[in-house]
RNA sequence: GGAGAGAUGGCCGAGCGGCUCAAGGCGCCGGUCUUGAAAACCGGUGAUGGGGCGACUCAUCCGUGGGUUCGAAUCCCACUCUCUCCGCCA
């Protein structure tokens, strides 16, 4: 959500942004509807003004002068009842159309259609391709199936397309990474929550994923909850409808969920392995932090750090992009994506990805602050993804897989692997 | 799941059809007093939307949504949530 003032005042910028992020929505219809919507609020202030004083004037009037100040009020309410019949509608309608209104992007932010034209940032570390390995080179589902700590076949049996199983050493890398993000956020002074995973819609409006993203996420109607798919949605939401202190920001959380997607409309795509799956589990970064656009630009490169000193402990290398206007969705301003090399697709595949969203997430959940000299605020949001596996074990392995098939254990996770060099 | 109680401003809490444009207290801010602070005393202190350059002004908001009424925090209905007891249970 943006502010409704911007675009009564500028709509061509707020058309613009439209344009630049692919998005169809009726700018102009919004101004129409809220037009109506302020006629309507005028009125109905000038009749419940004068309902109000008749209303005093009734409490000390004698017999006869009530009935004429009912008489009087009779027309009065029946076109108030009216106009709140109408405002109802018009509230509403204006309410969806404005859950579709993109935040504008920022400036710097590259202009394009489609993630074919996300920039890239910086590279760090050295990819080695297939050939490079000195042996023959197995992608992670056949490592993972060979040392029977990753088992497909029966993940689907389970839970259907798009579903795993991790055992034994398999299990606890998952879970080595997850701590070793965990731990690493503690101690750059986030606090960890846990969060509920199944919450109410409002929230996943608040977000900014509904309604454009509900096909992607699971549905449970009937108690007008749905499955989270990512823990920026309970964190985020955390201080929904509050105002709270200047002093007290930025809010610096993480979170451990479990995240569920219904990868709708990915077809066929990336259908092998561990790439795009139904469940996994993340340690997700959120800040709340003052409405300045410096602030907010500082953290998101203080998130997107983060991210990437993970990486650094992780020994895996990856490339730094800046997401295009066309791919960054319709609440952010400004989106960087982490991607990690990964051998088995020859390519770098995202792993992360770090958004600042300004005031659109605040704006729907209702989350303010009031400064020192009592002003409120619309706060920012942004967030960051620390780690998510399974998909971060398929570089994992595939770089530390070794001639004989065992898989080396990088230094920086042995700890939370009962100090295990490898698995084998 | 069964029975009962409740939901009021940042917090506590009164109000149970029209002097409530929500009492009182706490907290917070300002002032007086004081060497300074505390205490005491005085004053102020909500959100949202509309209108006005502005001092201002109008409306809405007492869990949510309906209803009754000239008028609802107050009466009626439904729902949500919280608490207590019982049952079940990781």
């Amino acid at each position: 959500m943006i502010d409704i003032r911007l675009i009564r005042d500028q709509p061509d910028l707020v058309k613009d942004a439209a344009r630049k992020k692919g998005m169809k929505v009726d700018i102009d219809q919004v101004l129409a509807v809220d037009a109506r919507r302020r006629a309507l609020e005028t009125e109905f202030n000038e009749l419940r003004s004068r309902q109000n004083a008749a209303g005093e004037k009734m409490a000390k009037a004698s017999k006869e002068q009530r009935e004429a100040i009912k008489a009087e009020m009779t027309p009065i309410k029946a076109r108030l009842a009216e106009i709140d019949a109408e405002k109802q509608q018009v509230d509403e309608s204006l309410r969806q159309l404005m859950l579709l209104v993109p935040q504008i992007p920022d400036a710097a932010a590259p202009i394009g259609a489609s993630d074919a034209e996300n920039v890239e940032v910086r590279r760090v570390g050295t990819p080695r391709r297939k050939d490079e390995f000195g042996f023959p080179f197995k992608d992670h589902v056949e490592l993972g199936t060979r040392l029977g700590i990753i088992d497909m076949d029966r993940g689907v049996k389970l839970a259907g397309s798009r579903n795993y199983v991790l055992k034994g050493a398999g299990a606890m890398l998952h879970e080595a990474v997850l701590r070793l993000a965990w731990d690493m956020m503690i101690e750059r002074g986030f606090v960890p929550m846990t969060v509920p995973v199944l919450v109410l819609d409002k929230l996943m409006e608040g977000t900014g994923y509904f309604p454009l993203g509900r096909d992607q996420a699971y549905l449970c109607e009937r108690d007008g909850q749905s499955l989270v798919g990512t823990a920026e949605v309970p964190v985020t939401g955390y201080h929904m409808d509050e105002i709270l202190r200047e002093d007290e920001l930025p809010k610096l959380y993480c979170a451990r969920s479990t995240c569920f997607r219904r990868e709708a409309g990915a077809g066929g795509k990336d259908t092998y392995g561990l790439y795009r799956i139904h469940l996994f589990d993340k340690i997700e970064q959120v800040v709340i932090c003052k409405a300045e656009a410096a602030e907010s630009a500082r953290w998101h490169q203080a998130i997107i750090k983060n991210a990437t000193d993970l990486l650094d402990a992780l020994e895996l290398p990856y490339r730094l992009l800046e997401v295009c206007t066309g791919d960054m969705g319709q609440g952010k301003v400004r989106m960087f994506d982490i991607e990690t090399w990964m051998p088995s697709r020859n390519a770098y595949g995202e792993t992360h990805s770090a958004s600042s969203f300004h005031d659109f997430q605040s704006r729907r959940l209702n989350l303010k602050y009031r400064d020192a000299g009592g002003k409120i605020h619309v706060c920012h949001t942004l967030n960051n993804t620390v780690v998510a596996s399974p998909r971060i074990l398929i570089p994992l392995l595939e770089l530390n897989q070794q001639a004989d098939g065992s898989i080396r254990i990088p230094e920086s996770l042995r700890a939370y692997m009962g100090n295990r060099c490898d698995i084998r």
